[in-house]
DNA sequence: GATGAATGAGCGTTCATTCAT
DNA sequence: CATGAATGAACGCTCATTCAT
């Protein structure tokens, strides 16, 4: 009964992959989560997808939702880190800015799969009280701030017309929702239906108008 | 004592009518629908909101995807008609026009529980690519059909600037979407967030000036 | 495709069994709880043995831990009152109550599967504390109480020694303990090794003697 | 700066013996085992209360059943002993070897975290039928034969009435059962319900009595 | 020997769906 | 037509066990 050399070494039940295993997870989890949505992904898929198997979750993550919640967090903290530092460095002028931050956006965020996170939230909020104050605090009050800032000093530097920043704000980021809903939800079924990038080009030059100061 | 059975029969009422039966299912479904989600709608809590048994449901949906279709077709059916005759039949000013398809949006859509119909299809167009195909056929596409040809319709009368008709329609959307969302899942946790018809009104004003032709 | 009218009707796939259901799903728990402990026993094999479907045991009982406690309850509270009436009524000599009060148990709880309870208790107690509450509320304090009253009868009678009521009392159940834990876990491994009626007996006659008081 | 091989190794307090770790295991799994239950202990709270990690288990028992058995084993073991060298030695009155006895099996078994095995044998007797074989044989019958013997001893010197050994002795153990399972489940949520001493002394002066001869 | 990351069978629970009444 | 008791497939989660390190 001598183990026979010549076999093939049998496939290692395991490898361990150390700290690598819970991004491994969160990445398989955001891309079925933005698939199929929360409920109806199964956590044996995401762990199929992430290369290990259902208990290894339970290892990272304490139960479903708190999976759901670090796929949020995650995708959602390096992209916001980006934003606010390329914003609180800039120095031109106020409409540079602006297409700047909605080109940055469409190269982080919008063409990769953390464009899905929108969708999420907006599908979940009302099951996740938790994660909506916090897509709140991190994302949505601190972006429209930014946002707000960008256009007070476009206004005070009269590069702007005289508006309210805060509603100007919620504007600027609403063709941004629509790209990456329509990018996770109707796209596949119309391709041709939305250039995303023409979306935001042609945004802009409406901000860049819109925005303009009258004249006189 | 026989009842007479030419003398009209009086509709008391408390007596359901039989016809009422669908409506009053769809919207109940479509209330918890855009409260908890799709698959956190539970049937039995579909049926007590419309005051009937769990069983008959089944009399009028075959289960409960198509319920749920239904449910989006019957939310949207009223919807698109109204806007299409109101489109139709004007005759007046191309910003005009606009201004009142945003605001009727607003009223007829927007304010109500059809607003979270967009959420529901957002989350479960992957699941239900025959809603998806539905929505993009009747909804997204006759949509920005008919504000297309609104902004031809001002381009061609020296209203507008010389625009691409398809790529501003889907700006002329995007706040309605932003709206419809917000409304239906992050308002509750942020009730002063957002004011819906302050936010269309600044759209036109951005609308009125970026379509504006260039002067000379 | 006429339906053939001699094929055999097909079984029912569920008859109703009205308000049967709760008193056959608990039978069935108590006797697999007894024989493999609380969490050796599946619902299923609870259900199937009840002659239901395992989804139907949640119509009744919301979860494992309620059909355990509906399990204890519902096999304590008749006995209890039985016993308690029994006691409350007699107007006899004090020994002879005891004796009726023994044997009495013999016939209504140890030789029925009720005798698997306090097994039941003993081992789950510090899992569930609630019932362990419930248990000393309902059975132990309570059976106490009324051996301890049948002994300060005697006493005061003359017919017995001065003795404690209390402590005499707990002397006078251990030997119930003792039959009710042998024949639900032992017994079947030693088919001979106890002779439950004759331990009542012989506990009643050491009872007799060490409660007879002093002569002179 | 080699050790010297033939000084004897000094042994530090902080180095744990090898031969020691399988007590400590069966000594945490007995405490957890008695508190929790067999099948609510996870062998990881059993490594961490042992102060080992899982996998060492695995070392020292083949699996979560030989662990059991090996604590129900161990913990039986050295009772055993003690009781039986006790009682055979003796040579004095038959009532103050079973007074003896009583109090020691108190001290040495009743007031320590052995006195739990009773509990456990109960509660998993019919899943563990080896387990019920080794109590039966190596606990129930020799310790029912060795007060057998001691009644029987007393009868025959005319200490004791005529009676048939056999039943007294299981009428001997009962109270020690209940003190011994009482101790383990409801103890804690009734803390004065018992004064285990106070009954084991109750208990002798019931068997002094009731064994005591007819007169005349 | 010792570790602890990884596994996967097993079970409690839910809920869409069915159908005898 | 309407009901609601019953069903059973599906899935989240646990934990005894394994094995590369």
């Amino acid at each position: 009964m001598k183990p026979n050399p010549t076999a093939p070494k049998p496939e290692p039940r395991w490898v361990r992959r150390k700290d690598a295993r819970p991004e491994e997870i969160t990445a398989a989890a955001l891309n079925l989560f933005v698939e199929r949505g929360y409920a109806n992904t199964r956590l044996e898929d995401v762990a199929a997808r992430a290369g290990v198997s259902k208990g290894t979750l339970y290892l990272y993550f304490a139960n479903k939702q708190e999976l759901f919640k670090a796929v949020v967090r995650e995708g959602l903290a390096s992209p916001i880190a980006e934003v606010q530092g390329m914003i609180d460095q800039y120095e031109g002028r106020a409409f540079d800015l602006l297409g700047m931050v909605l080109h940055g956006w469409w190269q982080r965020i919008g063409s990769t799969p953390i464009s899905g996170i929108p969708k999420l939230i907006l599908a979940e909020a009302r099951n996740f009280p938790e994660i909506a104050e916090f897509y709140l605090a991190e994302v949505v009050r601190p972006g429209l701030e930014a946002i707000s800032r960008i256009i007070e000093r476009g206004v005070q530097a009269g590069e702007f017309r005289r508006v309210e920043a805060v509603h100007i704000a919620q504007l600027v980021f609403a063709p941004t929702l629509l790209v990456a809903c329509w990018c996770n939800s109707l796209a596949p079924f119309d391709p041709d239906g939305m250039d995303p990038l023409r979306v935001i080009d042609e945004h802009l030059e409406m901000l860049r108008r819109g925005l303009a100061p009258d004249p006189g």
